[in-house]
DNA sequence: CCTTGCCTTGACGCTGACGACAAGGTTTAG
DNA sequence: CTAAACCTTGTCGTCAGCGTCAAGGCAAGG
């Protein structure tokens, strides 16, 4: 399988894959004239890089389930270190949950505020087309 | 107020201040050297600009708020576009807070998933110092 | 006069995950 | 022969809110 049949069944681009490369995530063989050329596993590794992305993780932390997954195990999830970064995303996603509540909050208040004090002394909204 | 004790008193830097300036946020008037002198009311403009970014609003967002105070108003929340803004965002937050929730399930789940199939085919921690 | 400490404009760097384009090699089909 | 459709490496652009020099002007004290 070459870049661009990789790049079409894992709904991504063939730059997105050539990145990865550069960043240690993918490492395809390569052919006589220099062409990459991935095999099936690839394509999970891919997927999973992917889905975690979605997610919200950085490639960093997508590094252990790739190893993982290259290890044999059938999921990326299942080694301590990606148990760890786990644990850890989570933690963050906690805390990022609590601070945009916090704000909401804020918001909220503001909005009540805001609209208890009405005020018409306002710029006029900029003209349309002149 | 030159501009250095102005991002003092407002917990900034004269890059940042600057930065508003070129954006359209701040107009400060010039002395005769070229120096850039602010009176009080840019300081409550310059915080109010610092609280909302703070809170993620981005400058655009922010602009209809310091022309509300410039207008003469207390806050600058009372202006119906502020409150348009405001409704927009607290929208955007509580988008943003489904997916998130959305999120920290999933890493439930794949915690969970990963800790019952704990596997030690996993690659070595890369060692310490050589 | 010289240093210190303000101020000015201008321009590049940074973070992350790519998009977009350039300039060229290869293989296949017509 | 040539066009189409792949592939290669390399480089710059993107978004946001600044940080960080660089090179120089202005004011005041010793």
């Amino acid at each position: 399988m070459l870049i661009g049949e990789l790049a079409e069944r894992a709904g991504t681009s063939t730059r997105t894959l050539r990145y990865y490369e550069a960043h240690g995530l993918v490492r395809p063989q390569r052919s006589a004239n220099g062409y990459r050329v991935y095999d099936e596993a690839e394509l999970r590794v891919v997927r999973e890089i992917r889905a975690l992305l979605d997610v919200g993780f950085g490639l960093d932390d997508v590094r252990p389930f790739v190893a993982c997954l290259r290890a044999g195990n059938a999921s990326g999830d299942v080694c301590p270190d990606s148990v760890l970064v786990l644990r850890r995303k989570l933690a963050e996603v906690d805390d990022y949950l609590d601070r945009l509540a916090a704000v909401r909050q804020q918001l909220r208040t503001q909005l009540t505020h805001a609209i208890a004090h009405r005020e018409t002394t306002c710029p006029r909204r900029r003209p349309s087309a002149p």
